[in-house]
DNA sequence: TGAAATGTTGGGGCG
DNA sequence: ACGCCCCAACATTTC
C-alpha cells in the first residue's frame, strides 16, 4: 500500500490508535480526515449544541498534534484535513481526490453508522479503493466474549466475568503510532478547522462550564482520577462529591484511549478501581448488545414489555424536562442536565425510574431527552441505561423494582448539598424536609422563604399511588 | 445498582 | 415472679 487516509470519527487522539497506528505502519504516505457530518449535524435538535463544540474543540486539538507528532519524527510537519458535507459522498470522492489506495477507520457499533460504512466502503469499492476498519472503542467487541456454548451473553454478571477471564496485556496494549509518524501526509494549503459559525452553530454556554475539553482535559481528568480511584467505590453514589472520574465524554469521542484507562484500572487493583473497571465493562456490555440486537433502537429487548401501556402525559413529560417535578433530587438532576450536559450516574437512574415509574411515562422519550442533552451521549450506553431503569431491557432491574425518589434523595445527598447548588431556591430548606419539602407546613415554609406551589412546586404525582399504578401497569407482562 | 408489606423476636412496661 | 402486650429491630416475602 503507497498511501491511505485515514478517517477520524469518535476516535479524537492521535495517540494509542487502531487506524492511525495500521494506515503508519503499512503505507509510505497517510492523510487524516475528519467529517462534520451533514447527516448528523442537520438532525440536531437546536444551533446551539455543546457537544459540536466539544467536537470542534477537539478536532483542532487534534490538528496541532498531528503536527507535533509528524515533526518529532523528523517530518515535515502535518494536519488533519477537515470537511462540512455529507460523509457519504465527501469519503469516497476525497479519497480519489488525494488517489489513496485504502481508506482507514475504527469500528463504530451503532446501527446508522454501520450503514454508513457499508455505504462508504461500497462507493470506495467502486473505485477499486479499499476500506478497513478496527476495532478500538472497546475493549471486546461483538463476539469476542460468548458464552461457553458460543452464544453472546444477555446477562451482566457472567458476561463480565468472562470479560475478565478473557482480559490480558495484549487487549489493553496501546497502538503505537510515534515510530512512522513522518509518514503522516504534509498539511494541505488551505486547510483548517472551520470556525463554530461556519458549521452553522452557536455558542453554548461550554465555555463558562470550564470543562476539559479535547486529549488535554481528558487527560488532566485522568490524572485527577487516578488520586481517588482507590475511594471510587465509597464515593461513586453521592452527586454531592467528586466521586467519579468524568470521563464519559472523553470516552465517547475518543479523547481517551478506552485501552489505557482500562489497563490502568486493571493493574492498579483494589476495590475502587476494579469497581470502575466494570464500569467499562458495562460499556463494553452495552455495545455488544447493541451491535447483536440493534432492535433496541426502538423496541423493548424484551418483547413481552412492548405490551406495556404507557400514559400520554404531556404535562408530566414537560415538567419532568424542565425540573418541577417538586421532588428536590429529580429536579436538581434534571437541571444539572439543562444546564450543564452532564448528569451524574446515580442521579441519571433516579430520574429514569422517576420517568417510567412515577410518571409513567414511555422510556424512549426520556431516552431521546437524554439523546438531545447529554453532552457524552452514546447510542448503546443510553439505550441500554434506559432499558435497564425501565426494566425492558437485557438483564434490566425487575420491572416491581421502584425506586423512591425519596429515600433516594436521603440516602445518596443526605445533607441536601446538591439538591442545593442546583436548587438555590431551597437553599434555607432544613435538611429535616429537603427531600420533601412539601412536607412543611406554613410556619416553616416561611421559615425557609419557600412557598410550596409557588417559590417550589409541590409533587406533580404521589408516589405511592405511583407504585401502585405502576405495578398494574406492568402485570400485562406476566401472562 | 429497592421498597413496602408482612413476619418474627425479644426487651421492657405493667397488671 | 409471671404472663401479657406493645413495639422497635431485624428478617423474610412480595411486588
Amino acid at each position: 500500500m503507497r498511501t491511505a487516509l485515514v478517517w477520524f470519527r469518535r476516535d479524537l487522539r492521535h495517540f494509542d490508535h487502531a487506524a492511525l497506528h495500521h494506515a503508519l505502519r503499512n503505507a509510505q504516505r497517510v492523510y487524516c480526515v475528519f467529517v462534520f457530518d451533514r447527516d448528523i449535524l442537520d438532525a440536531l435538535p437546536g444551533r446551539k449544541d455543546r457537544r459540536v463544540e466539544f467536537i470542534r474543540h477537539s478536532v483542532s486539538e487534534l490538528d496541532d498534534a498531528l503536527d507535533a507528532l509528524s515533526r518529532k519524527a523528523g517530518g515535515a510537519g502535518a494536519g488533519l484535513l477537515v470537511r462540512h458535507d455529507r460523509a457519504v459522498e465527501v469519503i469516497p470522492q476525497l479519497a480519489r481526490e488525494l488517489g489513496v489506495d485504502q481508506v482507514l477507520a475504527n469500528r463504530d457499533y451503532e446501527p446508522a453508522a454501520i450503514e454508513r460504512d457499508s455505504r462508504v466502503a461500497q462507493a470506495l469499492a467502486d473505485q477499486g479503493i479499499g476500506f478497513v476498519d478496527f476495532k478500538d472503542q472497546v475493549i471486546f467487541e461483538r463476539d469476542e466474549v460468548l458464552t461457553q456454548v458460543g452464544k453472546p451473553f444477555s446477562v451482566f454478571t457472567p458476561y463480565k466475568n468472562a470479560w475478565l477471564k478473557k482480559l490480558d496485556a495484549f487487549f489493553v496494549s496501546a497502538y503505537p503510532v510515534e515510530k512512522y509518524a513522518a509518514r503522516l501526509a504534509p498539511r494541505l494549503a488551505g486547510e483548517g478547522v472551520p470556525d463554530l459559525a461556519a458549521l452553522g452553530f452557536e455558542a453554548s454556554n461550554l465555555a463558562e462550564l470550564r470543562m476539559p475539553l479535547g486529549m488535554s482535559g481528558g487527560r488532566a481528568l485522568f490524572d485527577d482520577f487516578r488520586g481517588r480511584i482507590d475511594r471510587y467505590k465509597r464515593t461513586r453514589d453521592f452527586p454531592a462529591v467528586k466521586g467519579v472520574s468524568y470521563l464519559s465524554a472523553h470516552l465517547r469521542f475518543g479523547t481517551m484511549s478506552v485501552r489505557e484507562l482500562a489497563a490502568a484500572a486493571w493493574q492498579h487493583g483494589g476495590e475502587g478501581a476494579e469497581t470502575w473497571l466494570n464500569e467499562l465493562v458495562w460499556r463494553d456490555f452495552y455495545h455488544m448488545i447493541l451491535w447483536h440486537h440493534p432492535r433496541v433502537v426502538g423496541a423493548a429487548f424484551k418483547p413481552e414489555f412492548e405490551r406495556v401501556q404507557w400514559d400520554d402525559a404531556p404535562e408530566l413529560f414537560a415538567a419532568w424536562c424542565e425540573a418541577r417535578t417538586g421532588y428536590p433530587l429529580v429536579d436538581a438532576a434534571m437541571r444539572q442536565l439543562n444546564r450543564t450536559g452532564y448528569m451524574h450516574n446515580r442521579l441519571r437512574m433516579v430520574v429514569a425510574s422517576f420517568l417510567t415509574k412515577d410518571l409513567g411515562i414511555d422510556w424512549r422519550l426520556g431516552e431521546r431527552y437524554f439523546a438531545d442533552q447529554l453532552i457524552d451521549f452514546d447510542l448503546a450506553a443510553n439505550n441500554g441505561g434506559w432499558q435497564w431503569a425501565a426494566s425492558t431491557g437485557c438483564d434490566a432491574q425487575p420491572w416491581f423494582r421502584i425506586f423512591n425518589p425519596v429515600t433516594q434523595s436521603e440516602r445518596f445527598d443526605p445533607e441536601g448539598r446538591f439538591i442545593r447548588r442546583y436548587l438555590p431556591e431551597l437553599e434555607a430548606v432544613p435538611d429535616k424536609f429537603i427531600h420533601a419539602p412539601w412536607t412543611m407546613g406554613g410556619i416553616d415554609q416561611a421559615a425557609a422563604r419557600v412557598r410550596i406551589g409557588f417559590d417550589y412546586p409541590g409533587p406533580v404525582v404521589d408516589h405511592a399511588l405511583a407504585r401502585e399504578r405502576t405495578l398494574a401497569r406492568f402485570g400485562v407482562t406476566r401472562a
